[in-house]
DNA sequence: TACCTTTCGCGTACAGTGTTCGCGAACGAC
DNA sequence: GTCGTTCGCGAACACTGTACGCGAAAGGTA
């Protein structure tokens, strides 16, 4: 009884926090959860972006104190990967049809939806790409989607990874065509196309904004449109 | 002469930060410049990461303080939408061959050499795409490049766009194989493998590790093969 | 009931961050 | 030399993520 680990009871802080238990089984219980806590964080993200998740305002909208999150999450890039997990909950996924093309965009067009609705989920998921538990099963599916297919295995991961990286992009252009950096941006593009050099840039200004036919196609469409031959590139 | 704007000047912030003149032409002259500064957060990202570069270490690695930067650079941002661009300097764009499915490929396996030798690169590509004036060149040249091609002018540059998203991505993947992050999380799949749910992505992790053929693809290749891929699938 | 053990909540503190203010110094033009 | 203007930058402010350590609270056991 003499060689003891610090208070915290030797917590294996190499391990991804999916497998570290939740809480002890003796002792004082918990106030609060993990789940409790990612709500918090997911709805602090949805409505005043991704900068406003620090963990004294986290802990403030739970009414408690910054440093009892630390029980509950060994860092903030632990919350986050928690959040980026949260969000895979919301996929409603049917049972695979055959048609692996059909389900992958009903996949993908389901992703979509869900970063529409949290607009900080594109850039988490491209910069720090995390499978917890529901993530997980999101993968089993598309496996089990594309489980006749011929491709090979790399190949069908591989998809999964493009569609989500493609996905997000196509989300994260379509939500920020309005704000104030993307303002600036067509200023600054239409000062070049004025400027005379790069003509084939002036020559897109000047081109109607999406002129694929008369009728510019919904932003659904046209997002099936672009996931659909993406697919098709990347699983021959 | 009475009502006159603050000291600085009265400066254009909602302008993009190339808009802006570097400085003045009147008054004591400038002892550093925009390039200087971007340079040195540049080496200073490549050697330790995108979190090391903060306003106040890029000013002592120039032997300035911190203030002084805001001269130069409105915001810690703008400094950011500098450093990408300034690593559009680093293609070598060579005259269109007539082959756009080449040409492009040529250009994406540029995009990947420099993301490699930038590893913060992509992070930056994909949460806050950016055209400055060496961006603006590359995208001309790929609107040169597909000059003879059918597709509209939307659907080039969703060609664009998509191929730097697919390019950062995969880049991303490929840098960060051996971090301690991507080992928790091969740890954390090995653990759903083994709790026999998920039989799927149990049959993914005893496969073989890229078994596309005998002798794995390199990276090189690999990159190629995925690119190109996505190039014919999103322009028909 | 009285301990004893273990965990929980969290105030406080520390090192760091982006950014603003305002002043002295330096320069070009006249 | 003097004026107008800009530059460099120390100091300060409002934050941030996180470590430490203490008091309180809840079992389990005697």
């Amino acid at each position: 009884m003499a060689a003891r680990q610090a208070a915290q009871g030797g917590r294996q802080d190499e391990l991804v926090i999916w497998m570290r238990p939740e809480q002890a089984s003796v002792g004082r219980p918990a106030e609060r959860s993990r789940a409790e806590i990612t709500a918090a964080a997911v709805e602090l993200a949805d409505r005043e972006g991704l900068d406003a998740v620090s963990m004294r305002r986290v802990a403030a909208a739970l009414g408690t104190g910054a440093a009892s999150l630390y029980r509950y999450v060994a860092t903030r890039d632990d919350l986050l990967d928690l959040m980026t997990d949260s969000t895979a909950a919301e996929y409603e996924l049917a049972a695979p049809t055959g048609d692996w093309h059909a389900d992958l965009l009903a996949v993908a067009a389901q992703a979509r939806r869900i970063m529409l609705r949290h607009p900080w989920l594109p850039a988490l998921v491209v910069t720090r790409p995390t499978l917890g538990p529901q993530g997980v099963d999101l993968l089993e599916h598309v496996l089990d989607a594309l489980a006749d297919h011929p491709a090979s295995a790399a190949r069908k991961l591989e998809a999964f990874a493009m569609l989500n990286a493609v996905t997000a992009q196509f989300v994260q252009h379509e939500v920020s065509t309005t704000d104030a950096a993307s303002l600036r941006q067509a200023v600054y593009l239409q000062h070049v196309a004025a400027a005379g050099h790069h003509p084939r840039i002036a020559a897109l200004m000047t081109s109607p904004g999406v002129p694929d036919e008369a009728a510019p196609p919904s932003a659904d469409d046209h997002f099936r449109a672009v996931a659909g031959r993406v697919l098709t590139g990347v699983l021959s």
